[in-house]
DNA sequence: TGTACATCAGTGAACGCGCGTTCACTGATGTAC
DNA sequence: TGTACATCAGTGAACGCGCGTTCACTGATGTAC
């Protein structure tokens, strides 16, 4: 049952999407290649035909979610970013949320692969916050946007993992306003 | 082979004590049950002579790594803790560094107990870091140590997964600077 | 205190099961004439 | 343009393997007398 290369390519990019979203979701481990294939409506033995391992699509995976839109669109201030990031729509929507939040945790532990594409995918992240971050130099906006960021993952993983609805509203609430506070001019 | 109840009671407390290392260092799927058995010298046929499952000793052994003594002892600010928990040690010493930025990934996908067990544990921390916090309000100081508490374990996860040395370095030199600065008099 | 016996913590083989990966096969695609 | 054949993307069965879990057994512990 051959496909057209257009067609295989447009599976490709499914299988790609797909496992995204399904890894954010539910982890690297807990996510088997038969569950990717079908939920590209394909079946597991196709799957070395796209790529040469599992960790090879993770690796693959994690590039295409990090070259995606940010999370958070059109934020004009630092404020606007952690208003997106630390809501209560972004805690409760792993699979399209944060790859960082997500999947950071066993990344660690994977391929160089996966690891590099995670430092550039940081890379650019910082890059879009340092003009929105405060401060009156470059090196002061660079380490408002580190520290934002960092809070923003932490604070976001933290709110995932209690399991008391009030302290996860609150650490999403408090690290917001110390945000939006401190870039306020 | 029968032991002693207290000698049983000893084995019980290596089980947990190997488990809570081994996982930090690989995360909860990557360690095996035989893996653990055999850091405390024994066989895995005993292992549910000691617990339910794999999933009991995981939330046991996150209580006890959560109950022990602070990441960093004998902090007098939250300089001091931040330079502690910031630092090129404790990147390095996973297996007995801080369990949220080691496994809160993981756990936010595990059992209610040990989600639990993660909740209260954050509780304490949070209720340590306050009186160490800027703010002239205890409601100042909650928003402060739970910002802080958030950058702290965001950047320390962070400057993990990166493949970059320098990256990982400013990360971690970055978030201190601007957690050390807001808490200077 | 010493002896006889019941208890039970630890051993090691075995069990299902699900996973990543392989492979012979199928039939639509793409190409050579 | 139409036909014949080679290519190869996807199918589905099968493969090892390692995991969590179970269990009959062993022999030291703990207890009853």
């Amino acid at each position: 049952m051959r496909v057209s290369k257009e067609k295989m390519a447009e599976n490709r990019a499914l299988l790609v999407g797909a496992a995204s979203r399904l890894f954010r979701e539910r982890g690297f481990d807990a996510v088997t290649v038969a569950d990717v294939m079908s939920a590209a409506g394909m079946t597991h033995g196709a799957f070395y035909g796209h790529f040469a391992s599992k960790e090879d699509l993770i690796a693959r995976a994690m590039e295409a979610a990090l070259a995606t839109p940010p999370i958070v669109p059109n934020a004009a201030t630092l404020a606007d970013v952690a208003a997106g990031y630390l809501s209560a729509e972004h805690r409760a929507a792993t699979a399209d949320g944060c790859v960082y939040a997500a999947v950071a945790g066993e990344a660690v532990r994977s391929t160089n692969d996966t690891r590099h594409a995670m430092t550039e995918g940081l890379k650019r992240q910082l890059a879009q916050l340092e003009p929105l971050s405060p401060g009156t130099t470059p090196e002061d906006r660079r380490r408002a946007a580190i520290a934002s960021w960092s809070a923003m993952v932490g604070a976001l993983m933290l709110s995932r993992v209690v399991d008391d609805p009030a302290l996860s509203d609150e650490l999403l609430m408090q690290t917001k306003a110390v945000i939006g506070g401190s870039s306020a001019p």
